[in-house]
DNA sequence: CCTCCCCGGTTGACGTGTCAATGATGCTAA
DNA sequence: TTAGCATCATTGACACGTCAACCGGGGAGG
């Protein structure tokens, strides 16, 4: 850890400048590209990324319904801001929510005909989005490298605390 | 554009399954380092991402001041963002905003010493953070094709709108 | 000169996220 | 039985972002 050379070198300090710039691309692009996506599905669908997040499970999900909690650990999110994306989730009458009849104090979350609706609206377009913005803007290596820093920066955050 | 087999195999459809996953892993991973990443600054700094941003920006600037549009531009902000932002960094003390003397109608922005006192604080382990939680995470050769990836998504962004 | 429009900056309304505190309800241990 | 205690969900306060509207001061063109 100590080395004899002043703390310069390889080893264990600060990002070098070419580092610093390529974090800085990284995050910026992906900032943008994100937003890029939600806001293309925002305008022609009036769905946000988090209502898209949420309809997509609760469509997969078994009778279209889930515990809220299951939910937030299905899309990882803590329960707090779940519970405030339900209320205006339910507000707009995407979802419903109901008190669970077998399990007392477990909050059901179930899609409503309008949420089915308007995912089933969504899907294609925001799919094609993605296509167009992130898969065709690599290359084939380019997108399996991708999914391995993804990987690898997931396996190096620990799998531990899901903030 | 149109071919005689239905629009299946190679070209211009939706994502595959493969793609779409690891899109979706893509995404989840970036957005969960920049979150940790910002958690920790705001811990142990008390500033979020945007402060820093802003801080660092002016910290570079000639006079440790910045017209409000140039700043914007030199972030990538919108300014009614930037506004509101300065509003809340001001009511903290941290920048101050004042009529330009030279130029009427142009908001300079400036560094107070509680900002550049701030900033200093908080850099030494930002640049550590970063280069735990990613630099540390990726092979060379990973981070490499990370500087890549980004610059491909950007490019085929479109240099338009900075949205 | 006057009008119109653009430009830089701000504001308000509202959706979104986080944190900490609170209710409500079961479980466990004295 | 009852006193904690953990868990599920919600709430309130506040920071952050976006969108659309607005304001004030220049020009450019009539």
């Amino acid at each position: 850890m100590v080395d004899a050379t002043p703390e310069r070198r390889r080893g264990r300090q600060l990002p070098t400048m070419e580092e610093l710039r390529i974090w800085r691309n990284f995050v910026e692009t992906t900032e943008i590209l994100t937003s890029r996506v939600g806001s293309r599905l925002q305008v022609d669908s009036s769905l946000s990324s988090g209502d898209y997040a949420v309809l997509l499970a609760l469509t997969e999900a078994p009778e279209s319904r889930m515990r809220s909690s299951a939910l937030a650990a299905h899309i990882g999110w803590e329960r707090s801001r779940l519970s405030h994306h339900l209320g205006r989730m339910e507000r707009r009458g995407l979802i419903r929510r109901e008190e669970c009849a077998t399990v007392p104090r477990g909050s059901q979350v179930l899609l409503t005909p309008v949420g089915a609706e308007a995912f089933q609206r969504a899907t294609f377009g925001h799919l094609r989005t993605i296509r167009e913005l992130f898969v065709d803007a690599l290359t084939p290596d380019q997108l399996r490298a991708a999914g391995d820093i993804a990987a690898a920066l997931r396996e190096h955050l620990g799998p531990r605390d899901d903030a």
